[in-house]
DNA sequence: ACTGAAATGTCAAGGCC
DNA sequence: GGCCTTGACATTTCAGT
């Protein structure tokens, strides 16, 4: 299909402000309002739009403390990867769990409260998955940059 | 301000899909549509939702290659980290920067196409930023749990 | 891809617990 | 203070060209 330049700008504005409406996304593109909306109505048919969310300033719901952990399971047999990444992701403090290459096997991002929130997390929920061998885990100290939209 | 239940349960929807209309909302928290409208409002107002975007799929823009990676300063001075940290959050391939504790400094969540243009970015950009100690990368096999949305 | 028109949504005003 | 109903206005959505 089809791809083009236009698209890619659109993308790139759906991508900063999701809430813009067709008319102001036409102007900006220079394109009709039923032109962006067909447009858009294809990105999505397409899979280029996974969805659409609000974000959350976490440090406004009481969720200011965030951390990387580090894990390395004891054992690579497929059932205990599935069980792992099973129950991992149904941690809600678990915002996302990375199979990586390296020392270790897995790389999460935690979001809790704070440092008392965040031990509560690691003794009663993370380390009481079965079959982890150790973990690592990094404070978050400042946030530098994070962005949701990808650049082409 | 108050904050309460039906709030916590209006953010939840939102983070999960922004693009729904008042009237699904108000008939999910039974609510009139106005009431929801209002709501909103007031959460966007009072910096609840920093915004409102558009998720796209990294697999269908040709950015299917995630690498994390850990950066040691050789300094530490003002100067440095403010100097580094602008020149990080300037690069497109870096959606996320955390300043962290622990034996590196930094911790980048870098996106490419795939290995050659991670090692493109690895030397032409990231590397070519002065007063980078060591670097330490990890690759993402597989992202096992990925979600912006915040529980509480 | 555009015009135009119907369906649907947003948002402000005023009144009621 | 928050909720509801009403109505004006804007936007989305779709048919026809």
């Amino acid at each position: 299909m089809i791809f083009d330049a236009i698209d890619k700008k659109l993308l790139e504005y759906l991508q900063q402000d999701s809430k813009q409406t067709n008319k102001e996304l036409s102007n900006k593109l220079n394109l009709s309002v039923t032109a962006v909306y067909e447009r858009i109505k294809k990105l999505e048919k397409e899979g280029f739009v996974n969805k659409y969310v609000a974000l959350v300033n976490k440090d406004q719901v009481d969720k200011s403390f965030v951390a990387f952990c580090h894990i390395k399971l004891i054992q690579h047999t497929q059932d205990y990867v599935v069980k792992f990444e099973k129950e991992v992701t149904n941690l809600n403090e678990v915002l996302e769990c990375y199979h990586i290459s390296g020392d270790y096997d897995y790389l999460l991002k935690v979001l809790v409260k704070d440092m008392v929130a965040f031990r509560e997390f690691m003794v009663k929920k993370l380390t009481s998955i079965n079959h982890i061998g150790s973990t690592h885990s990094m404070f978050v100290i400042n946030e530098v940059k994070h962005t949701t939209a990808i650049n082409f």
